[in-house]
DNA sequence: TTGTATGCGTTATCAC
DNA sequence: GTGATAACGCATACAA
């Protein structure tokens, strides 16, 4: 069996409407005056002879495939699959189809991103997004970063959650900071002095960030800074298990402990309760980003949502509007959402 | 700004490196016979005028867009992303894009499975892959699967874990009915006699094969079926936990319960602590497909694998092989394994 | 309002 | 080996 063999196509359609291809064309695109009686000799003669318009071939004149590329480190994290679900659902919206390129997590592997993106760029995908990789470092190598500003010149290219600020190119995110604020004000709200934190990959911007915070709100909060009560790590259970475990028997005076996303505190709730700890009682535990696996356990832990459909939403929206030509480099911000559940109690004296 | 402008294209490769754009394509395509100095003069016009071959442009001539459809419910659940995932990285070893094209699980609507498989015909897509939706159904319209059908003889089009058995199209699935039978052997040979199940969707295939399997084995075990020890539901985590709470009020007997998903264990779980159980001492639970998750909660969750890895690469090379010509309506059946966690144990007198 | 001719970037079929 | 030239399916400027 063979597939494909003989489509039938806008000349077919013409030719059996008594047309001309350029009519049918403007029927199928709207375009253009059309007498109505016309139009709908077309619309039947479409019907009946099961005609649909090629897309791939619309797309060499019309310069747009209505396609969004997305580069993502996995869709295995219900971070990355939770946003590339919204995106898909947006992009579906507004007639886009999504085609999924991921780079891996596992290796830092800068040229397998630019590869993704080159083989986009060939597919004459309107827009690119990334998420996570290498854009989440702090010290990214300049000859990337020369290469991705080099393809956002190019193509319209925003960036999600990314700390590194490319210029020419687009930006969206979560203010990570004020949300990460947020469950530090939450953990001192319920009375908590001695607060440990598990943040994540050393090298990450958003690790960096929710240290400076946590010493912020520590300072501001009149307490002392100790630096054992922080720990880094990677975004596994088995590290937030670990790191738990050694802050815990570290530091018998801990009571409340914040980690860097929901992944690491679903870790950290594992080492809690495999010391014979009670949580809340003698624990109080926060996580980040609001994964459906923070609500799996038992307690569901405290964290911050994101607005991830929102976060879709504006990556879309500036594609878009980069493609009509307005606006360079966008940047917008979106707030995160504190979730209490029940990994969080006042302190018990 | 604005992008895409003027793009260099084989004409231009050809004109800088003096000869035609037909030897410039086939040095692209490493395709008929070129002097070697002229194929190193092109490569090196090709390096040096930074041309990349239009993708979009050569499917025409072509008729392969190199590029695959995956048509999910959505990528919330670990379990469809985590297919999306494994299906995309064989994907991208052979150098096709994957398209993804969501459904959405709340409603019934074939319709919007259709619409989707059309566009990604417009789209010239290789082949389809369908994957949980409607093809999960015991009862289908009749107007569905002859669409469905319809379809699959224009494009390849592979289902992935399907119950019905769609003439005409492939079909790539685990062994469910063996998994679930390690399952309940595994609850047998711990000494569990009263064993509860929590099963999914009514309406769905699998649901129904799996309290087939179950009643199976509790007869060839030589027990008593009771009805009451059968609860239908949902895949949520509140369906489980109101079922495995109304299971256990009722039937204070039950040392076991096997449940359709790990969903659904998760939820099971957190009624058996709800009720102050212990579990694996006052509970035994199993659960089904292996998702993170399972083994996130405490304690893990014992479950059934499926190979993802070895059902997306079935299912790609099926697709492409369907493209060749050869082998009508595959069907390709993997065995699912046995993953033993902390949620089961031997029955205590 | 409708038809003709040309271009989009590439491959494929011929000749040479 | 290499180069014209015609598809591929559609959109569109221009002409009628």
């Amino acid at each position: 069996m063979s597939f494909q063999k003989d489509r039938v196509t806008i000349y077919d359609v013409a030719r059996r409407a008594g047309v001309s291809p350029a009519t049918v064309s403007r029927v199928i695109n709207n375009r253009g005056n059309v007498k109505e009686s016309t139009r709908e000799k077309v619309l039947t003669t479409i019907e009946s002879s099961h005609f649909s318009p090629n897309q791939i071939a619309r797309t060499l004149p019309m310069r747009t495939s209505r396609t969004i590329g997305l580069l993502a480190e996995s869709l295995f994290t219900p971070y990355f699959s939770r946003f590339a679900h919204e995106l898909d659902q947006v992009c579906a919206e507004k007639g886009y189809a999504l085609v999924i390129g991921l780079t891996g997590s596992d290796k830092y592997q800068p040229q397998r991103e630019i590869q993704v993106l080159k083989d986009f760029m060939k597919r004459q995908v309107d827009g690119f997004v990334v998420l996570g990789g290498q854009s989440n470092f702090r010290n990214i190598d300049p000859s990337f970063t020369g290469q991705m500003e080099e393809i956002g010149e190019q193509v319209p290219l925003v960036f999600v959650n990314c700390g590194f600020s490319f210029t020419e190119c687009s930006h969206v995110h979560t203010d990570e900071a004020e949300a990460f604020g947020k469950i530090m004000d939450h953990l001192l709200a319920l009375g908590h002095r001695t607060i440990g934190l598990i943040a994540g990959n050393r090298g990450k911007w958003t690790n960096h960030m929710k240290i400076s915070v946590y010493r912020e709100k520590i300072q501001a909060a009149g307490l002392k800074e100790r630096e054992e009560l922080i720990r880094t790590g990677v975004y596994t259970v088995e590290s937030g298990r670990e790191s738990s475990i050694a802050l815990l028997t570290e530091n018998q005076d801990m009571t409340a402990l914040a980690c860097a996303n929901d992944i690491l505190g679903v870790g950290a709730l594992q080492g809690a309760l495999s010391l014979g700890l009670s949580v809340p009682g003698d624990l109080s535990l926060t996580g980040f980003d609001d994964i459906d696996p923070a609500r799996y356990v038992v307690p569901g832990i405290t964290t911050v949502a994101q607005d991830y459909t929102g976060l879709a939403k504006a990556a879309l929206q500036v594609i878009l509007n980069r493609v009509k030509g307005t606006g360079d480099g966008t940047e917008i911000t979106l707030p995160g959402k504190l979730i209490v559940r029940g990994t969080t109690g006042p302190v018990i004296p």
